[in-house]
DNA sequence: ATTGTGACCATAATACATTTTGGTCACTAA
DNA sequence: TTAGTGACCAAAATGTATTATGGTCACAAT
């Protein structure tokens, strides 16, 4: 486990000072309300009431404030998956959840915060960092379903635990991933419920 | 069994007539060299030879080119497939066929004519009749494979057809759909095997 | 050291005038 | 009727001059 929740890469100078908090609080505010490409960096500035050379004291990039915004908006996808698959016991119900509260949490982005979903899309189109830890953090959530429903007898052993956590994965992929989510808006209200029970299948004894 | 094999829409003019050949034969080279965009009507006009309001007694619209051009593309597509899936007589083999040749046939468009592989791009995503009727192929023969499936005894038949055609076709929707299909490149070597794996797995009886 | 800044630069975004392009139509020729 | 076109228009694309923006740095104050 690590102490430190997220600050992981492109930061600069000191790592707990207040004033980082506050251009985190204005980036936050601003990207969510006129959208990243139209905030600038003066405007952040002028609104914690500091020069702009300072906030690059605490950050590299106007992209790395983005990436940190962005790691708090997946950070919040993950914290609400987790609390819908600690709802159930049974594996193949902490699978349908899983799924159902991942699709549910991109949508709510997606429709409620247009522009913090766009600094996502384009973090999942730059493979930004914060994006390649979402996608770790939903392919061990997986795995640890999986090998728990193996060891509950819920699941079949046969397969190598690998190959069915990738398989998966992948399945989940277009409803997890911003990118690929605004193309199956479609789909989004029937795919979990019908894409759960073809994967329970696949994964019964 | 329709006789006329692709005209269905955004026609006009004389259907079966010399010039409307012409100008499908220049669009197809000049939108595979240069791009659909790159490419203007008076340049297909002077390619033969006649003027550019003479393309409009054929076409009703320069997307209307496009959509043949693209329907003919997707066309070639759905021959590759059926004839990957004739190979063999198992469904679940025709299954693993119908995925491996879907991805290799978006694949080579992608990469041997990026140029047509954006028409169909834009093709899917203004939703143009043809992508319909690519669609509509998928989840056939995809129905088909699977009825074959249940009546030779190798797949399940407690699952509503339609359940598991659906839920297939989501399945597969990423790696047939050129605006999905670019954005994971990095995954379509081992999709189809992993996938297919999968969906057989919940097929079994 | 730490906190903080104005002046500065290369590049990206913008705004605007100009040109191209998609598309139509009245008209001619056979 | 069928085959075919030049002239024309609104809207989109393009080139360009100008401004705004991301980012740095030397330096000042505490």
């Amino acid at each position: 486990m690590n102490k430190t929740p997220s600050p992981k890469v492109a930061a600069r100078g000191p790592v707990d000072h207040e004033v980082r908090d506050q251009i985190v609080a204005a980036a936050t505010e601003h990207f969510r309300l006129y959208g990243y490409e139209k905030t600038t960096v003066s405007d952040l500035a002028k609104a914690i009431g500091f020069s702009k050379a300072y906030i690059y004291k605490f950050f590299e990039s106007k992209q790395a404030i983005g990436e940190m915004i962005c790691a708090n908006c997946l950070q919040q996808i993950q914290t609400e998956v987790n609390a819908a698959i600690d709802e159930v016991d049974s594996p193949p119900e902490k699978l349908r959840r899983m799924l159902k509260a991942l699709v549910e949490a991109c949508l709510r982005l997606f429709f409620q915060d247009r522009k913090l979903y766009e600094i996502a899309a384009s973090a999942a189109s730059g493979r930004w960092p914060a994006t390649l830890l979402y996608e770790g953090f939903i392919e061990q959530t997986l795995r640890e379903i999986l090998q728990q429903g193996r060891q509950s007898g819920d699941f079949e052993r046969k397969t190598p635990l690998d190959e069915t956590t990738r398989a998966i994965h992948l399945i989940m992929r277009p409803y997890f991933n911003p990118l690929l989510l605004q193309y199956g808006l479609e789909t989004t209200d029937e795919a979990p419920a019908l894409l759960s029970s073809l994967v329970l299948r696949s994964l019964s004894p």
